[in-house]
DNA sequence: CTTTATGTACAGTTTTTTCTGTACGTTCTA
DNA sequence: TAGAACGTACAGAAAAAACTGTACATAAAG
């Protein structure tokens, strides 16, 4: 960091800015399944005028290197920050992925897909396995039969909706989606 | 539940149907801030073919009537269940939510929401902050102004990103957002 | 008005998650 | 090949979250 090149005041001054945006970004991380004190630490790299090193972070935030190492990682995992290559240095650097639009869309390619994709998995082996009993030798009898029917209609229903946001998220992974909503 | 009408085998086989169901939609019910065993309850609700009462719930969850109550809260405020009113019953009853796109939009309406906001303010604030700062009596000299108006670029761009989030919001809460992507 | 049923606040306990320090494997350097 | 620097796996400690039982407030019923 630049910043010991700054007067103590100056430190001070820009540190109390910088730190009421980090806890309010921080905080709001949550939505994206992150720890608060993983969101500290993005909000330590988005301020950070280069890429840092794990011993750097640990530094600033004050807290072991482990801790930066998983911290890291996990935002690592979500594409929110990347790796950056240095010559001449061994070690690792990191810096924010500062196209925010980006970030948001990868989050939802990457998680949410996940999710779309177990569920409609696990429904429809459901719904599978609910037509098979019921067309079975010895199918079953009201009141097990509309039981089983309404069960059916219900994950149908529920296939549907996943279906419709695997094709939202679509939407937002190719980019289409600022044609509805533009940036600016 | 009209599930006692059924044969003892006839209830397992339903109940093994539906646990595995319920296991998956409770897992990645995380994505919404929500904990296992509430996305849990969640599941239970799905299937219940009618409002279902703390106690009737606790039962079936083999949990305390307390944790219903929070859990139940938990996913009112997401508007993910809704409280039913029937005449005669001095218990609250409570239902799904069955129109997930509903879910989904409101998920947003409320959370996302909520964090663009508070970040546009603080952010907003900071950019006011430094612009006092720069244009103040004894405006800062370089190096430090350079690093007061890199922040200051760098929460401009995030204040345009979350403008574009909420629009985006506005979008899904307007239910614009099924003209890009039908339901079906 | 009294009694009874119902939902939740709260304190304490259990479970889960986060954090740390050490140890170890890997990779770069000499 | 040996030595040093680096990142991470892992086990244990600390912190946070979830869960429970009790007690209480509220409102319906008698």
């Amino acid at each position: 960091m630049s910043l010991d090149q700054l007067t103590p005041e100056q430190h001070t001054e820009l540190l109390k800015v910088r730190k009421r945006v980090i806890e309010a970004i921080g905080r709001n991380m949550d939505l994206y399944g992150i720890s608060l004190s993983t969101g500290h630490l993005y909000g330590l790299l988005f301020f950070a005028d280069k890429p840092m090193t794990l011993d750097e972070m640990g530094m600033e935030m004050k807290m072991s290197k482990t801790s930066m190492s998983t911290g890291v990682r996990t935002l690592l995992d979500l594409k929110m920050v990347n790796k950056v290559w240095e010559k001449g240095s061994r070690k690792d650097l990191y810096e924010v992925e500062y196209d925010w639009y980006q970030t948001f869309t990868d989050f939802f390619a990457i998680k949410w897909r996940k999710a779309v994709e177990t569920n409609i998995l696990v429904l429809r082996r459901a719904i599978q396995e609910i037509n098979k009993s019921m067309a079975g030798e010895n199918s079953p009898q009201e009141p097990f039969r509309s039981i089983l029917e309404e069960d059916q209609r219900k994950m149908g229903e529920a296939v549907k909706y996943y279906e419709w946001l695997d094709r939202l998220i679509d939407v937002m992974e190719s980019g289409e989606i600022y044609n509805l909503v533009p940036k600016e």
